[in-house]
Formats: C-alpha cells, sequence, structure tokens
DNA sequence: GCCAACGTTGGC
DNA sequence: GCCAACGTTGGC
C-alpha cells in the first residue's frame, strides 16, 4: 500500500468542503507527473491533505482512496476551465480517482514547522521548488505526521 | 529535437 | 505583489 498527499488551495477545494462533500472526484490535475501518481493510487491507500497558497500553508487532515482513477469528466466538458481539446472519450488523457473524508487533524501541521523537522528530510513536499500538485509520501513520513497531527476529527 | 518564450504554481 | 522554479508550447 501507498500514501500520498494532495494539495489544494483552501479557497478553491478545502478540508471543511471535502468533510462536508465526504467523497470528491480529485479531477482538474492537468500535470502528466501528477497524473501519474493519481493514476498509482489504490483503494485504501492514505492522502494526507495540504492546503496551499493560503495562510495557514501545512497539512490539514486526511483521507482515502475509495476508487481508483477513472477518466475525468471535465477534459470533455468546453466550458470548463479543464477542457483539453486533445482528449476523447476512447483516449482519455486525465485521470481522477475518488477520495473520501478521513478526518482532520485538530491543527494544521504547518509548512515552517515540516521544514524544520529533519524526520522529514527528503520529503517531496519539502524540496526546493516542487510544485507537484500530487506526490508520493513515504510510510515513514506518513507514520510520522499522523503521529504528530494526534487523534482526527471525523 | 532544441530551446526561447510564455504561463502557472506557490512560497515568501 | 514579487519572483524563482518549473512545465508546456511552438517556431525553426
Amino acid at each position: 500500500m501507498s500514501s500520498w498527499l494532495v494539495k489544494s488551495e483552501s479557497s478553491v477545494y478545502s478540508i471543511d468542503r471535502l468533510k462536508r462533500d465526504g467523497i470528491t472526484a480529485w479531477d482538474g490535475v492537468r500535470n502528466y507527473q501528477a497524473r501519474n501518481n493519481l493514476k498509482a493510487m489504490k483503494r485504501g491507500d492514505q492522502v494526507l491533505f495540504y492546503h496551499s497558497s493560503n495562510e495557514p500553508l501545512g497539512i490539514v487532515g486526511l483521507a482515502t482512496v475509495v476508487r481508483e482513477a477513472y477518466p475525468d469528466e471535465l477534459q470533455f466538458d468546453r466550458k470548463s476551465d479543464y477542457y483539453d481539446p486533445k482528449a476523447t472519450q476512447d483516449k482519455p488523457t486525465w485521470f481522477s480517482p475518488d477520495l473520501k473524508f478521513a478526518g482532520k487533524f485538530s491543527a494544521p501541521l504547518e509548512l515552517a514547522r515540516l521544514r524544520a523537522d529533519r524526520r522529514l528530510a527528503g520529503m517531496a513536499l519539502l524540496q526546493k521548488g516542487s510544485r507537484l500538485s500530487v506526490q508520493p509520501v513515504s510510510d515513514k513520513h506518513l507514520n510520522y505526521i499522523l503521529e504528530m497531527a494526534g487523534p482526527l476529527e471525523k
């Protein structure tokens, strides 16, 4: 089993929104490396939820994969910002898994704190200039982060 | 296939 | 709001 981290601007899609929705399609990702990571997600994988661009920057909760990646409908929707004229129903380019809310951290694990923690050295999130919005996370890092987060709010 | 120009991400 | 880092596009 693998673990992952997804980034989202809280003003676009927040952990509270996921909590309300329960399950959501993780669609609209338009970067090949991120897409490949989405396609590699398996049912039951754990996914850290990170808020980018809005304070506080940090990991704010946890989700699980409940449906493995299937074609992202938005690529076929001419009215969508995520429309891709090169994609066809036969040969979709973009895929999205369904993620389910698993819990919110009682307080965000802020980026500055994560950066300062030597036990998280090497984490993709902390790599200089990393913009990848869907990243793999090692078991060691996942377990440590969940330990730091403490009990999850459901 | 190279690479300059351009657009986007996202921390600061 | 700035700008570094990085991905994508398109001319050649």
